[in-house]
DNA sequence: CGGACAAGCTGA
DNA sequence: CAGCTTGTCCGG
């Protein structure tokens, strides 16, 4: 008798059934496709119909009265035991069901064999003698293990070993040991550095094919986490060239599955099912692309760090920017400043508070600029943002020239209706008479970037044509002009447009999407780097730090230059109206730890993470939910916990922890009816 | 989730 | 009261 989770998004149950004629439970052959396991994928009879699900437990005992059909069939090798626990561990989490996270680890195909577990075909230095597998708190195994690979490719970084040339190896290598050493590490790396020496470290943990008969036993692997498909494939590719043969998911699926290699995925590979992880990377550990919007709002990054706990694997987190909620979630692994600041691009700010509106979103540096990028028989590149929306409600002091922000919270103070008598903070939801905070003046002037005609601005001011790139910035699907051409004439197929993007120079004006799509740049300028300051975000700040960082490895990245390669003298420059702002100053200082100093206490007073934990309960059955949640609040078993009403029918619940959060939410039972729960949304 | 079935509405 | 919509329950 097994216990199996049908794949419904709302049915949380779990029915027992019985091992169809001639399977037996995992005594033998498991992995094998022949066997029944926990993970593995069956067809069940369930209420008439036949669905989809998962073994989650085995030899199990029906409740009293009821009579267990048995299994339709055996659909598909399902993840590993380890995958179906650290899945139910996430539906917790982020209360949510326990089946999508299982679907999330599964195959998108049927898989009814294992490829013979891929043994490390680590590249360049072949160890010899066999790895122990990662033991418990052994900080002094993994920093041997990684020595063994870190010596050799630093001398190989010269380019002795075919597939090396040219490697750039920078401040990565002193850090890998220390990021692998143990425990959860938070790398801070520059922009300029992209982590590489660390993730072949970590590579080097994969246990050297310890022989395992018939595929039983653990076989370990190592995963690794980027922010997108195209980042995956290029490390994937990049890993080959090093002699290391990744998975690369989902297509690797079955590779994964089987153990003992390098799995490199973007965030549904945090449920890659490696049956052990030997060590785990994510790099950009702050990209918002490891965080599911809509419910449940998981976050890749935190799976990775709950994974390796279990497996007690060392976990590094790398990140240029790292968030105060990555920070708190290990040790902080740093190169020295020096270190760190040459791998920023210089700084320029343009502060635009005395600027004349009438002169338009751009300073003379910013013309200066387009000017030397459009010059005639250069391959130069300036690529200038302006996010259209967002601001058109900040006001500004006629008198003093600061924009009006709240003298709590740090944020822009907003007019939230057209003729409203007081301003609004969003943050922390205070209102503040219709007078400068700074001055008192009550002479005040809206804020309003001209929107449709910037890109023809510039091209008058520069006197020659100018691309326009836009779109949403993660998803695909924008469109790149040629200098010259309109909306809606984009030359050649779809598919060329990468090829006008990398071969492309001259100036280019557009949303994020020019951070996203280009791969490199000479500068790259913030139009209005306010916009990105005022969204009513907790998180503002810190993505719009994220945001720089994106834009210097824009401008730090190599690019071929009349056949040879050379490094961008790359620069990034903002026009702001907030030149003292705590994010501009740790861009220009490249110096990250200055934003979360001056986070830290706000966040603290706010209770915000990582100081606290929030959900957000909406739809239409929230009431109901909101009132169960009430009364769990009231039994006083989770001190430190709230509940407030918000605007639109929803509640905010609010504990001291994330772990507290989810005990109140499994506690509480759900109501019929559509709910929305969302753990921790990042747009808060 | 989706089928079964019950309770509620409508119109002749 | 047939014929249809809307809602609640339940599954092994």
């Amino acid at each position: 008798m097994v216990r199996v989770a049908p794949d419904l998004r709302r049915l949380g149950k779990t029915f027992d059934y019985l091992l169809p004629a001639g399977t037996a439970p995992a005594a033998v052959g498991a992995g094998t496709g022949a066997q029944v396991e926990v993970g593995t994928e069956v067809r069940v009879p369930l209420n008439g119909r036949v669905v989809r699900g998962w073994v989650v437990a085995l030899d199990t005992d029906p409740p009293p009265g009821v009579r267990p059909s048995p299994i339709v069939a055996l659909r598909s090798i399902g993840p590993p035991p380890s995958v179906v626990a650290l899945a139910e561990w996430a539906a917790w989490r982020w209360a949510g069901p326990r089946s999508l996270f299982l679907g999330t680890a599964s195959s998108d195909t049927v898989v009814r064999a294992l490829p013979p577990a891929s043994p490390a075909t680590c590249g360049p230095p072949a160890l010899s003698a066999p790895l122990a597998p990662p033991g418990p708190a052994a900080p002094g195994v993994a920093f041997d293990r990684a020595q063994q690979w870190v010596r050799p490719c630093g001398d190989v970084a010269g380019g002795d070993v075919p597939g090396w040339e040219g490697q750039e190896v920078g401040a990565g290598w002193e850090l890998a040991n220390e990021a692998l050493g143990g425990g959860v590490s938070v790398v801070r790396l520059p922009p300029a550095e992209d982590g590489f020496a660390i993730v072949l470290a970590a590579a080097s943990l994969v246990p050297i094919a310890a022989p395992q008969p018939q595929g039983r036993g653990v076989a370990a692997g190592v995963l690794v986490l980027v922010p997108g498909r195209a980042a995956a494939a290029a490390l994937a590719s990049r890993l080959e060239r090093a002699g290391i043969r990744p998975a690369l998911m989902p297509g690797g699926w079955a590779r994964a599955r089987a153990g003992g290699c390098v799995v490199v995925g973007t965030r549904s590979a945090a449920f890659a099912p490696l049956p052990e992880v030997a060590a785990v990377v994510v790099l950009d550990a702050h990209d918002e692309a490891y965080e599911e919007e809509s419910a449940p709002t998981w976050c890749a990054w935190r799976v990775a760090v709950e994974r390796a706990r279990r497996d007690r694997a060392p976990c590094a987190l790398l990140s240029p920017v790292p968030t105060l909620e990555i920070l708190s979630s290990g040790r902080l692994v740093a190169p020295s400043r020096s270190v760190e600041r040459s791998g920023w691009p210089p700084l320029q700010v343009v502060d635009r508070r005395g600027a004349d509106p009438r002169t338009g979103m751009f300073s003379e540096p910013v013309v200066e600029l387009v000017r030397w990028a459009v010059e005639p028989g250069t391959a130069r590149r300036v690529a200038c943002v302006l996010d259209r929306t967002g601001r058109a409600r900040v006001v500004a002091c006629g008198a003093c020239g600061e924009v009006a922000r709240c003298e709590r919270c740090g944020v822009a103070l907003r007019v939230e209706a057209p003729n409203a008598e007081r301003l609004s903070c969003r943050r922390c939801a205070t209102e503040q008479p219709m007078a400068c905070p700074r001055c008192g003046s009550t002479r005040l002037k809206n804020l309003r970037p001209g929107v449709s005609r910037v890109r023809e601005e510039l091209e008058a001011l520069a006197g020659a044509p100018v691309a326009e790139m836009w779109g949403p910035g993660t998803r695909p699907g924008r469109e790149l002009l040629a200098p010259g051409e309109r909306r809606g004439d984009v030359a050649g197929a779809p598919g060329d447009r990468a090829g006008l993007a990398s071969g492309w120079a001259g100036a280019v004006v557009g949303t994020e999407a020019v951070l996203h799509r280009l791969d490199w740049a000479d500068y790259v300028v913030f139009l209005d780097f306010d916009a990105y300051l005022d969204v009513p975000r907790y998180a503002a700040f810190e993505d719009a730090l994220a945001l720089v960082a994106r834009a210097a490895r824009l401008v730090s990245r190599s690019r071929s230059v009349g056949g040879g390669t050379a490094r961008a003298p790359g620069r990034v420059l903002l026009q702001t109206c907030q030149p003292r702002h705590d994010v501009v100053v740790a861009a220009a200082r490249a110096d990250p730890a200055h934003l979360g100093a001056a986070e830290k206490p706000v966040r603290e007073a706010l209770r915000l993470p990582p100081f606290g934990c929030l959900a957000r309960v909406s739809g239409p059955a929230a009431p109901a939910y909101a009132a169960a949640l009430e009364s769990a609040l009231a039994s006083g078993a989770h001190p430190g916990a709230s509940l407030d009403a918000a605007s639109g029918g929803a509640w905010w619940l609010r504990a001291p922890s994330a772990n507290v959060l989810a005990a109140i939410l499994s506690s509480c039972e759900r109501p019929p009816g559509r709910l929305r729960v969302e753990v921790e949304p990042r747009h808060a």
